[in-house]
DNA sequence: CTGTTAGCGCTTTCAC
DNA sequence: GTGAAAGCGCTAACAG
C-alpha cells in the first residue's frame, strides 16, 4: 500500500519518533536530519495518514458545513467560502445538507461528531438547541445565518432587521404605501428580524401595518407562489412587493409573470439576498444583498479562533452581525397611482 | 471524552473483542450476548469512532465529490443527490471545488487520498489523467460529467451529443437555417461532443455549417456575453441562438437584455442542463435536459458497485451514457422572416 | 538531540 | 462462543 513513517525512518536509519519530529516540523530534531528526513521522505513519496493522526491526536482535519440546501445562492457560496477557505488550512470539509428538517439535523450532527470533526458551521433549524449545546463541548461550533434560541453558541448573522428596513425604506420613499411583504417563518431568525425591520420602515413613514399584505411561510417557492397570489387577489393589492424570502422569489417571479404583470410598471418587486440570476434577469431585480459572502468568511475567521483557543475556556461567546446592502437594480420604480398594482386600479385586475 | 468499546465491554463483563464482535453484528457471539451487549451499548451512549476503525480497516467511510462550481446548477443537484444517497449508506461526503484547475484538481485528489476516501467521483478537469489512473488502483473511481483522455476510468456520460441533435433539430424544425452555438471548450467531452450533435442535425437539415455561427469558450458568463454579441453584430445574424453551455446563458440573457431582444419575437433561445430559473424566467426558457439527477445516481451506483466489488479485478470498464431530453417551453418560435434576428432584417439592428 | 515505550480505539487472527 | 494479544500509523511522554 502507501509508504508509512516507518518506512522513511527505516530508509533513513532513525527511529520512527526521530522521523515523526523532523518531519512534524517540531523543531526538535537537529537542522541535518531534519533536512536529510523530509529529503527522504519526498523521494519515498510519503504523505501522512490523517486517519491514524487523528486516532492519536484526536484530530480529523475535517470541518463540517451543515446546510438547508444548495439551491439557495446564499448556501452555494458559503459552501464555496469555507470549503476554499479551509482547503488552505489544510482541512476539508464535510458538506451535509438536511434541508431545514430538525430530526435529520440532529441526525447529521450525531454523524459529525462520530467523525470527530474539529470544527462545525452550522446553520440551525433552531430546533436542536439541546443537542448542539451539548456537542459544542467537544467541538468548536458557530452558528450561521439562523440562531438557535435553545443554545447560546457563537454565531455569525446578517443584519436582517436594518436589511429589511433599509429596502423597505427605499420602496416608501418611492412613494409606495401598500407593501406586500413575502418572508420567512417566524421561527426563525431571519423571519422574524426581516418582519421586524419592514414595520419599523412603515411606521418611520407613518404607514399603518395592514396584515393581509404580510405573508409569512416556508422556504419555498409554493410559498412565494401562493402568497403573491394572495397579495395580488387582495381588493387593495399592493403596488410594491418585497420577497424578503429567497426560496420564495421563484414562486413570485412564476407569479407575476403567469399574470403578465410588468415589472417595474406594474408592479415594483424587491429581493433578498444576492444571486447571479437577479442581476440578469429582465429586468434586473433590486435586491437587498446579506452579503453571504462576509458572513461564510466571519464565521469561518471566528470557528478558526476557537479551534486555536481551544479549551481556553471562558472565551466570551459573542453574536456578530453583518451588515446588509441596498443593491438597486431595475425592478422598483416610484409608484405610479395610474399603474396596475396600485389601490387605485383595484377593478383593473379582470384585465388578467 | 466519548464511551468507548472498552466502557462498553466492561460494564458487559466480557472481553473487548467480544464487544466488537457482537457489536458489529457479525454473528460470531450467542445471541445472548449479542443482544445484551447492544442494549448496554445503547444505554451507555456508545458510537463507534470511524478514526480508529479506518485505522485498522483502511477505509474512511468518507467518499469525495469532486466539482468545478456550485453556481453551475448541475453541480448543485449531483453534489445533493451524492451526499444524500451517500448519507443513507453511512457515508460521508467530502465535497471539493476545483474550478476546473488542472492544478488545484491535482492538489485536491492528493488531499482525497490523504483522507484515505473509499471512493470518489470526479468531474475531471482532463489533464490529469495519469493522477486518476494511479489514484484509481488504490480507490474506486468514477468520472462524471467528463471524460478524461488520459486514462480509462470507469465515466458516466450525459449523452451530450444526442441532446444537442435533438435540440437543434427541434430549432430546424421551428425553421430556423441560422442557428448560433454557444458551447463549452472543444477539450471537453461536453464541449466536443455537442458541437458534434449541432453538426450533425444542421447536415441532417441540408443547412451548411458557418463557422461564424459558432463560438466555443470557457464555461463562464462572459464567453456567453461576448459570443452573443458576436452573433448578434453579424451581417447576417441568426434567428436563433443554441447556448449548449450552461455557465453562458447568464452572459446571453444579459445581452438579450441590454439590447432590449424580445424573446422569442426577435430571437429564438434555447439552452442546455436544468436550472429552476429556467422554469420561472419569463418568458420560460426551453432547455435540453442532460439530467444531472440521474447522472448522480448513475455515478453513485457505479461506484458502489466498484466498492463492493473491491478487488475482484478484472471488472469491466464501462462508459455510461444518461440520456438528454428536450423540455420545451416559451423561448423558442418558427422563424418568422420579418423578425428582427432573421438574416431578412440584417440591416434594423440599427434601431439598438 | 535521539531512541524506547506506550498507547489512541478498534478489528482480527489465534488459541482455548 | 469467547478471551488474549497483536497491530493499523502515528504522536508523545519518558529516559538517556
Amino acid at each position: 500500500m502507501s509508504v508509512t513513517l516507518k518506512d522513511v525512518a527505516l530508509a533513513a536509519r532513525v527511529s520512527i519518533s526521530t522521523a515523526s519530529r523532523a518531519l512534524g516540523g517540531s523543531g526538535l530534531t537537529s537542522e541535518r536530519t531534519q533536512q536529510r528526513l523530509t529529503r527522504i521522505a519526498r523521494e519515498l513519496g510519503y504523505r501522512p495518514n490523517p486517519i491514524a493522526r487523528g486516532l492519536k491526536t484526536g484530530q480529523s482535519r475535517l470541518v463540517g458545513l451543515l446546510v438547508h440546501n444548495l439551491a439557495n445562492a446564499s448556501f452555494q457560496v458559503m459552501a464555496e467560502v469555507v470549503q476554499a477557505r479551509l482547503k488552505a488550512l489544510g482541512y476539508q470539509m464535510l458538506l451535509c445538507i438536511a434541508g431545514d428538517d430538525p430530526q435529520l439535523e440532529s441526525d447529521t450532527l450525531t454523524t459529525l461528531a462520530d467523525h470527530r470533526v474539529d470544527g462545525l458551521i452550522v446553520v440551525p433549524t433552531g430546533k436542536n438547541g439541546a443537542r448542539l449545546t451539548a456537542l459544542a463541548n467537544e467541538i468548536p461550533i458557530v452558528c450561521l445565518v439562523r440562531r438557535d434560541d435553545g443554545t447560546d453558541l457563537e454565531t455569525v448573522l446578517a443584519d436582517d432587521s436594518e436589511g429589511a428596513f433599509v429596502g423597505t425604506r427605499y420602496l416608501t420613499g418611492l412613494g409606495h404605501r401598500r407593501i406586500g411583504l413575502i418572508v420567512g417563518r417566524p421561527d426563525t431568525t431571519s423571519g422574524r428580524e426581516r418582519l421586524s425591520g419592514y414595520v419599523r420602515a412603515l411606521r418611520e413613514a407613518s404607514i399603518p401595518v395592514d396584515d393581509t399584505l404580510i405573508h409569512a411561510g416556508h422556504f419555498e417557492p409554493e410559498t412565494g407562489a401562493a402568497s403573491c397570489r394572495k397579495l395580488l387577489d387582495l381588493t387593495e393589492p399592493p403596488s410594491a412587493i418585497f420577497v424578503a424570502n429567497h426560496e420564495a422569489t421563484l414562486g413570485v417571479l412564476r407569479v407575476t409573470a403567469e399574470r403578465g404583470l410588468s415589472i417595474p410598471d406594474d408592479l415594483s418587486l424587491l429581493c433578498y439576498e444576492h444571486s447571479p440570476w437577479f442581476e440578469w434577469h429582465r429586468p434586473a431585480i433590486s435586491i437587498v444583498d446579506n452579503g453571504a459572502r462576509d458572513l461564510a468568511n466571519l464565521a469561518v475567521d471566528r470557528l478558526l479562533h476557537r479551534m486555536d483557543a481551544k479549551g481556553n475556556g471562558a472565551d466570551s461567546v459573542r453574536e456578530y452581525r453583518v451588515g446588509a446592502r441596498l443593491v438597486i437594480r431595475d425592478s422598483c420604480r416610484p409608484f405610479d397611482p395610474a399603474a396596475r398594482g396600485s389601490s387605485a386600479t383595484k377593478l383593473s385586475r379582470s384585465k388578467a
